[in-house]
DNA sequence: GCTTCCAATGGGAGCGCTCCCACCTCCCTT
DNA sequence: AAGGGAGGTGGGAGCGCTCCCATTGGAAGC
């Protein structure tokens, strides 16, 4: 890059590749993004002329002609940015850059915790900033859901919101999960099963703790009544020795994520209780705290590049003017040796 | 979102909105930007416009005339998109993203991992796709620095590529911190300390190899030759357990990575070894891992977010017309139990 | 009362691309 | 031999915004 006041020599434009080839225009731009109605001879001169010029069409200008800006944003709501430093949504980047990349299509970052960023979404949604929104991590009533209502834009849910099903989604089967998990415990003969919640104001917590009432009901047990976290380690930590306190017998741990799990292992630990032999514990997520906590975790799997790439693919489906349907992703219990 | 084949009931543009102030479009454009020559009366005439008719401006349109696209891009290289699992970038994309919105500017995220993201990346160097680019995780002679270097953008690394320093970049302070964690191991009574190398082909790896080195000699003793590991659980505790064969009276090692670091003490304790008793060991990066293993690692915590921050504050700064200059993050010595 | 100046205003020319359409040439039908 | 196509081609009109520039009118200065 120069710094200096460089003389505007600007980068070469159709135009120019268009002169060079001696061909119009259109010719050009039909090569580029090719079109048929070329011939031959006059394709190969365009094609030269390109690699002469070192052309590269601009974005922004193919963008305004054609009302597409080729990009997707995937918005990340919370009520503070730092959400977004939880591993699982570099995982669903991972899947949805990919899927995305197969469309062609550029992904844009938006942090919406802040009012401002928040601010900066709707103007992205009702400016036709991007081509379509893939929605993750909304809470309560988030003003968001509503901007994306009424955007003319399609908006694919990451997980769905608290109470209600949007038109188009992907989530993971977290009531299943849950289920799964609180039965493997039972199977295990463990009776006295409690729950580390995560945030009831998310649809996540909610299914999850759900799905372990599902499981202790159908066994004709009592379900522990929510003891909520904020899906963070130290929440965890908190939870599960307010839990001790309460529930001093209690013989397993259903936590709704794997912090919490890890937080729980550690209060475990400080307690003086084996794992797992005096209790066992199993989290949720099945991200790399799993496998590096000690005991290694037992925990309920979710694909979580999958759910990025799906909802990728789900907003593709509906760029092309297709009507994709809701999709739920299952999950699956790995058992290691937390219980 | 309306699926049905919509009468193109389009966005509203300044065209109308100067229509309905009664004004011309000249007006209603330095009212949006505020600019000064318009009478209060018009001002206010326009904002009511825009007001009952719902405009929002089309960035694209704004940055064909402005030759600006608004928007910075954080390119991810490596050669593996997994790469970006790594919870680090996700921090790091916390402070990028402060920083830029700031700025008011969008985020673009490119994981350059497959051959079609590096293509992606350059046609964005190349054609104006951003308004400037944060590179990362560059690895040796990687192609994308090229392409760097010869784009009319402002770039900004985070990180040093290996062996050559870019006119503009982010660093942290990788040699330092790790001659201060095995400073701090041998102040404390170690003298065999042993070290898991990360990849040697990136500068990281090699920068905090040569802060351990230097810190040995500086003790007079002989440093260990580089075992290397690739940053990875499961390679720290590989390379953990041949350091173990090779010296088994090692009593400390220093890791260049919390993962590294999480995976020795793994090995550690399925050979019986007690740390820190018998074995010290201390981590590079004070992750959510430094503190969740077991148990808590003492280690070298570098400012994750603010890397990403400084990054688009430099880039901004650049895309000023400033010439700032590059910036070296300090890390410092988190000391827990496991040293 | 007549310049001088400047805030206020609107017209128009782009920014670099796509795409519709008119036009022209061949070539294949009947 | 005349009438279609259909492929090939270029011109021109946007896409929605910014920004330069010419124009105006009134306030200030003499």
């Amino acid at each position: 890059m120069v710094m200096a006041d460089d003389p505007p020599r600007r980068q070469p434009t159709l135009e120019a590749v268009a002169e060079l080839a001696g061909v119009s225009r259109s010719v050009a731009s039909r090569v580029l993004n090719n079109a048929p109605h070329v011939s031959q001879g006059k394709r190969d001169a365009v094609e030269r002329a390109v690699r002469e010029l070192g052309y590269v069409p601009n974005p922004t200008a193919r963008a305004l002609a054609t009302r597409q800006t080729g990009a997707a944003a995937l918005v990340v709501s919370g009520e503070d940015p730092s959400i977004f430093a939880d591993p699982f949504f570099a995982q669903v980047i991972v899947g949805a850059s990919a899927a995305l990349e197969e469309a062609d299509l550029h992904l844009m970052l938006c942090l919406a915790a802040t009012d401002r960023g928040r601010k900066r979404v709707e103007e992205l949604l009702r400016g036709k900033g991007a081509d379509g929104v893939m929605l993750m991590a909304l809470r309560e009533n988030d003003p968001l859901a509503r901007t994306a209502e009424e955007a003319e834009m399609p908006v694919v849910f990451g997980g769905r919101p608290v109470g209600s099903a949007p038109r188009w989604y992907v989530d993971v089967d977290n009531t299943g999960g849950a289920r799964e998990a609180t039965e493997y415990l039972l199977s295990r003969g463990r009776t006295r099963v409690a729950v580390i919640c995560g945030r009831l104001d998310t649809e996540v917590g909610r299914a999850r703790y759900r799905g372990y009432q599902d499981a202790m009901l159908a066994a004709g047990l009592e379900p522990f009544p929510p003891h909520e976290g904020d899906f963070t380690e130290p929440s965890g930590a908190a939870v599960m020795a307010a839990l001790l306190l309460q529930h001093p017998d209690l013989d397993a741990v259903f936590a709704a994520n794997d912090n919490m799990a890890a937080g729980a292992l550690r209060t475990l630990r400080e307690a003086g209780r084996s794992v797992p032999a005096d209790v066992a514990v199993v989290g949720f997520d099945d991200l790399a705290v799993a496998r590096i906590a000690d005991p290694p975790l037992t925990t309920v799997h979710q694909p979580i590049p999958a759910l990025g790439r799906e909802m990728a693919r789900m907003l593709v489906a509906l760029l092309n003017g297709e009507d994709p349907t809701p999709l739920i992703l299952p999950t699956r219990l790995v058992t290691r040796t937390s219980a």
